[in-house]
DNA sequence: GCGATTTGACCCAT
DNA sequence: ATGGGTCAAATCGC
């Protein structure tokens, strides 16, 4: 029994090693660490499960033959019991943070269509990492909304002079699609706290101080809506209670995804036909996409010429997603670029949009 | 120059 | 009537 805690422990502590080295060097880590420490806590918990399960077996040997099971049996299983919990709090179940939604955003949005639950999930550095997945409407799929043109010379706002426009034809709202809401640590870099990079690209488009928050909320949109057409939503914001966690409700589903047909890619994708690799020809189209997240990493055919620890921070972050990847995704080349290119973090304007009223 | 962000106003659901 | 989500002009930053 000794042994096999013993070994428990043992991969516990391997456990915590593998998550303090991932947060820490989460942009240099190599897919060959991440096998070989997973190797090693693998079969050093299968040592001790080994050993609690033939322990186990002999104790119902030596109580079915009647002998002086009572004290010492009862005691070895109470020893087994305490093992197996020693196992759960350690937070091996099936659920590890690289398996949690927050990591992989691109499938919490389909997730959220099996259930409406919320599901606790192991503590992370002190933050506790939570998946709410709220109710949602598929009849709808947020299609419905209400279309009001503005009338002309209606509009009171300064910013639009008389002679504009001025009409939302498409403007909806509280459309009942699908939300799904995360509370995620904020990552601290430098001085300041950001939401973690959840491998998208967003565009901000609006920030409201919220009645009874402390802290604004900000809204933004998938940077490729105008490419891909692509209706992905997110609002940020601060909890009150926990400054230094985010709640992040993501709406909609990113059609960028897996659109292979960009709504507006011919105008701004201008094509090298002078170079053979897929990367070229999408450089010059979106080098300028420079949002508080670094993109999406590219898929397996992406990674031409390129190695995890040649990837920029901002790139290799992703390492996560990029390893499980559905290879269905095909996400245009556009977003090849951005793993490229994009700088990612812009850590300056977080602070801004993130401050605090009471700052 | 161009794309991203900011921010006041508009609009809609409740 | 009010709060929240979105728009879009102004501004910023590369």
């Amino acid at each position: 029994m000794d042994e096999a805690i013993t070994n428990i422990l043992e991969g516990c502590k391997l456990a915590r090693e593998l998550e303090t080295s991932i947060m820490k060097q989460v942009f240099n880590i190599s897919p060959d660490y991440l096998m070989k420490s997973s190797e090693e806590i693998v079969t050093t918990f299968t040592a001790a499960m080994n050993l609690l399960t033939s322990l186990n077996s002999s104790l119902h040997v030596s109580s079915s033959m009647g002998g002086e099971a009572g004290e010492g049996g009862s005691h070895g299983a109470t020893s087994i019991i305490q093992a197996l919990n020693l196992l759960q709090s350690a937070g091996f179940e099936q659920q590890s943070m690289f398996f949690h939604p927050t990591h992989y955003p691109r499938v919490a949005p389909q997730m959220a269509t099996v259930s409406a639950v919320a599901t606790p999930v192991m503590e992370l550095g002190g933050s506790r990492y939570v998946n709410v997945l709220e109710s949602t409407n598929p009849e709808d799929g947020g299609s419905h909304g209400g279309v009001r043109l503005t009338p002309e010379g209606s509009s009171g706002s300064a910013r639009r002079p008389a002679g504009s426009t001025g009409q939302r034809s498409t403007r909806r709202r509280r459309d009942n699609a699908e939300r799904v809401i995360h509370r995620v640590p904020a990552v601290r870099t430098g001085n300041s706290e950001m939401p973690p990079d959840d491998g998208y690209t967003w565009r901000k488009y609006g920030q409201k101080d919220i009645l009874g928050c402390r802290f604004p909320r900000s809204y933004f949109r998938c940077t490729h809506k105008n490419y891909y057409g692509c209706e992905a939503k997110k609002q940020v914001q601060r909890l009150d209670e926990d400054p230094y966690t985010y709640e992040v409700v993501y709406c909609g589903q990113h059609s960028c995804l897996t659109s292979t047909t960009p709504l507006l890619i011919s105008s701004l994708a201008p094509v090298n036909t002078a170079v053979t690799s897929a990367v070229a020809p999408i450089i010059t189209s979106a080098t300028a996409s420079t949002t508080y997240v670094a993109t999406n990493p590219p898929g397996e055919s992406s990674m031409i010429g390129t190695t995890l620890s040649e990837m920029t921070p901002s790139t290799s972050i992703h390492l996560g997603n990029w390893l499980t990847r559905d290879l269905a995704d095909t996400r245009p080349v556009a977003d090849m670029a951005d793993v490229l290119f994009n700088s990612g973090s812009s850590s300056s304007s977080m602070d801004a949009i993130f401050y605090s009223k009471h700052d």
